[in-house]
DNA sequence: TTTGCGTTTAAATGCTTGTTTAAAACAACA
DNA sequence: TGTTGTTTTAAACAAGCATTTAAACGCAAA
């Protein structure tokens, strides 16, 4: 990755950051980042030559920190399995707290544009890994009786569901529930505690 | 609601259907549309005087489908919590094993356009009322012994989870697990099964 | 057959938007 | 101060798009 060679150029990619997110791709124009960061909006293409490329710099950025939470536990070992999960709730959620509309941003975006995440797309290469590592860990704990048997795509499922779908849904939860953004914030500042054990208390014996 | 007055004004809704939720409002172009449905553009116009007008009328009937279940489970009376939750967990596998991009195409429009469920716009009114069924159902059942204690907002959380975000985050899971459309559909069969039980054995009390 | 009317079409309209261009402003420095 | 290279700006461009128009079509009733 190039340093930004100015200020200018990051202020274009925090502002595209927050458009992007916000809007998607589709809906945003070039003029939205440039009114956003407050310059010209030829400047948009002077640094980026297309909205596309300036899409991507964002895109695989905020993916990135949707996973390397995920990477970055999986493959301590110093943790047990139930730290381990508690550290992927936890981390998750001090990412999505700060950024709420990301797991939508990028569900909608790969959805839209598969290439994204393609093998083609060489960027997100680490996420089938990083699930291997996973199967591993939760298939040799059941062998040891730490825990009870669990497919792990199925456990693996449950705990990004539980985790992230509360701010998929965050419009219609705050409809729903009759919340304001504070009362929203709130509500997940509780499921934090809630999260991790629903689903230790799911998988461990006895 | 208005009969389509021909089979037109029909074959061009179910085609908007299509394109709507697979490609989103903002990337969707009429021309798209007209295309799908193997007709003139200028139809669209014709029969539903803009894109817009066309696209709320897709979107509530949409909205409804994902909706309608739950309101018809949580109404029922002669069933008993678990029932319910199976039955809740039951309809909305079997409309999204249909239409897998349902959720996220909602759960996108309306994060980008809160409008479409604001009190303004009158047409998602029933929501709060749903969720109330369910609040009373679940204190109720907590007092009675049934159930061991939770927020029904968590409990509703976790159910509508579970259920959906696997069908958001599609083209993720199937990447991450190296899965094609049949063994996608597989896995979520599979699924269909685990979902009430996670959620019923954590509940249940002894 | 002709008239009238709902439907369909190709073409036109006018606006939006991504990108390019060429000049202006600026900064560093001899 | 004049030169050079970089950054910023307003204007131009061209493609894309939603929507409108006006003419053509098909068909039922007169």
């Amino acid at each position: 990755m190039v340093e930004p060679s100015s200020n200018t150029e990051a202020l274009i990619k925090e502002a595209a950051r927050r458009v992007f997110t916000t809007k998607g791709l589709a809906a945003t124009r070039t003029e939205d980042i440039a009114a956003e960061a407050g310059v010209n909006k030829a400047l948009v293409n002077y640094y980026y030559r297309t909205k596309d490329r300036l899409f991507e710099a964002v895109f695989y950025e905020e993916m990135m920190e949707l996973t390397e939470n995920m990477n970055a536990v999986l493959s301590n070992m110093q943790l047990t399995v139930f730290e381990k999960i508690r550290q992927l709730v936890e981390g998750d959620f001090v990412v999505l707290l700060k950024n709420p509309g990301l797991p939508l941003f990028i569900m909608n975006e790969i959805a839209r544009n598969p290439c994204l995440i393609d093998p083609a797309g060489q960027k997100a290469q680490h996420s089938e890994k990083m699930f291997d590592q996973f199967r591993q860990l939760i298939e040799s704990e059941i062998e040891n009786g730490t825990i009870k048997p669990i497919d792990p795509k199925m456990l693996w499922m449950n705990l990004f569901s539980l985790v992230m779908m509360p701010f998929v849904a965050k419009s219609w939860i705050s409809h729903l529930f009759q919340l304001d953004d504070t009362g929203y914030l709130a509500l997940m500042q509780q499921r934090r505690e809630h999260v991790a054990d629903f689903i230790i208390d799911n998988i461990r014996k006895g």
